[in-house]
DNA sequence: CCTATGACGGATG
DNA sequence: GCATCCGCCATAG
């Protein structure tokens, strides 16, 4: 069902003027992301918000997705509460890497009250 | 221009 | 815990 009324086009013409430039906010993602310690975790929602864009958790994602695996601590990312997004092969490798750094699991989640690392807020870096 | 699709997240039943 | 739905936004076709 769609509704023809709310589509994207719509959507993103109220939105756009907000939203600043993308590479300005890739930057504080990676800065966000680069802070995080090994042995620590943070969240793509965390993340976003602490880089002062709290609707773009999904371009963390997207971020980690298009860069080189291993510019950035990719493996410390998790999603909200504490559970791997990843499938597969991937999954395993992201559980392997923060197993080697000392995160612990209670099954699928990491300990977030343990391990989640506390992000400076954007205003910190500029 | 339009829809579909995500390494998402929150709310609801 | 599980299933659904919706909001969100860049990208792909």
């Amino acid at each position: 069902m769609f509704d023809p009324l709310s589509s994207q086009r719509s959507k993103r013409r109220l939105l756009r003027s907000a939203s600043r430039p993308e590479e300005q906010r890739d930057h504080a993602f990676r800065l966000m992301i680069l802070s995080i310690p090994a042995g620590k975790v943070s969240t793509y929602g965390k993340i976003a918000a602490a880089a002062g864009y709290p609707r773009n958790h999904r371009a963390v994602a997207r971020l980690l997705r298009t860069n080189l695996p291993d510019q950035l601590p990719w493996h410390r990312v998790l999603g909200a509460g504490g559970e791997i997004k990843l499938r597969g092969e991937a999954a395993r490798e992201q559980r392997a890497r923060l197993r080697v750094e000392g995160v612990r699991f209670e099954g699928e989640r990491v300990d977030m009250e343990r391990f989640e690392h506390s992000l400076k807020p954007w205003e910190v870096y500029d």
